[in-house]
DNA sequence: CGTGTTTTGTACCAATCGGTTCCAAACCTT
DNA sequence: AAGGTTTGGAACCGATTGGTACAAAACACG
């Protein structure tokens, strides 16, 4: 009934994210994010509400696509030790930064930076996520401690290595993800040293 | 010569630099700067040249009010123990946190975010921010250590560090810096207990 | 083959954006 | 007091902002 869809919702919701991570809400205009969804403003205003909700469904989908996978890849006791599986995490974005001079960090991190503080929408969505972050490094630090996911110290290392990630990534959008990912890096080893 | 100032060109920048600090550059309106700057157009363009030299003045400014100081207290042999003023740094951090919320973050850390990656000149700003906090967490902990502060361990531990100080920055902007302050110091402490 | 329903593109909207122009007001110098 | 010089404020600018209205287009169903 009635005349079928010539979008894929999901593909555009995806170029939106895309847009907003790189350019922040403010400075992605309208114009901008219909040119790289590839649509008009009938079928986006028919489709997505408005400008802002469109941007929490971006964020919606940025939990969806890169925070669980990494969450669930720290969880993941098949995926080798708790300590590997820190390691890891880390060493992608080093990587990420050697390869691509990365320059786009972490749309988590910059939705912190240039919206939460301004809209109680967008702080629900990324407490949720710092919040899985923390959980996932605490159950691969507790893995890795031979103690509960709970023990006070577990939950201490797991939220140093949230703020540890988040500084890492504010770097690297700065440029700066190889010059300092190298200490990072082996500074999070040496943590991960101790009993 | 000519009709005197009434306002201070000082004070404005200071207040400019507040309203860049906690909307970023793009959502602070000239409107807004105007209004908190307490001028009107006419004035503003003579003494500032555009939105962006105010920007970079405003960046400047941080750079000299608050990086200056903190660095300066970091490489200060009579400020307490290398181990004790890095201490210091997070603490302050946390303490902001706890009384007034934060919720303002670091001005390097939001421009790193919103800016550095389309705009050289604030890249070139921050870059030369992000390596002072670096030779100056080198020193303390050269201190620290009882070693040079280019060795390869200090450096590291340094640049580790000021990944980790923004880290709290970021989490500080969305509210969390209560939250993951106090895992973060611990592991400060427990990363200086290293020989 | 109509009819009803949905999507699509365009024209349009007021508001705001950063920035310029211009002149009167306000001072210093002589 | 007169002349020179700089500031302050308002009027104005075209461009762009996010958002709406509406009619033509494209399908499903009877």
């Amino acid at each position: 009934m009635g005349r079928p869809r010539t979008f894929d919702e999901d593909k555009a919701l995806e170029s939106a994210m895309r847009v907003f991570w790189n350019q922040g809400y403010e400075d992605a205009s309208l114009a901008d994010l219909l040119a790289d969804m590839g649509l008009t403003k009938g079928s986006f205003y028919k489709a997505f509400l408005d400008k802002k909700s469109l941007y929490l469904a971006a964020l919606d989908l940025y939990a969806r696509q890169s925070i669980v996978p990494m969450v669930e890849g720290l969880m993941d006791r098949t995926a080798g030790s708790g300590h590997d599986r820190i390691l890891r995490v880390f060493q992608s974005i080093v990587d990420m930064g050697r390869s691509n001079g990365d320059r786009v960090g972490c749309f988590l991190c910059n939705a912190a930076v240039d919206r939460a503080a301004h809209d109680p929408d967008v702080e629900l969505r990324l407490n949720s996520m710092f919040a899985r972050m923390e959980d996932g490094f605490a159950a691969a630090l507790a893995d890795h401690l031979n103690k509960g996911p709970e023990a006070e110290d577990v939950r201490a290392g797991a939220k140093a290595l949230v703020s540890q990630f988040m500084g890492l990534r504010v770097l690297g959008r700065a440029g700066q993800s190889v010059r300092f990912g190298d200490g990072v890096l082996s500074e999070v080893r040496r943590l991960l040293k101790l009993g």
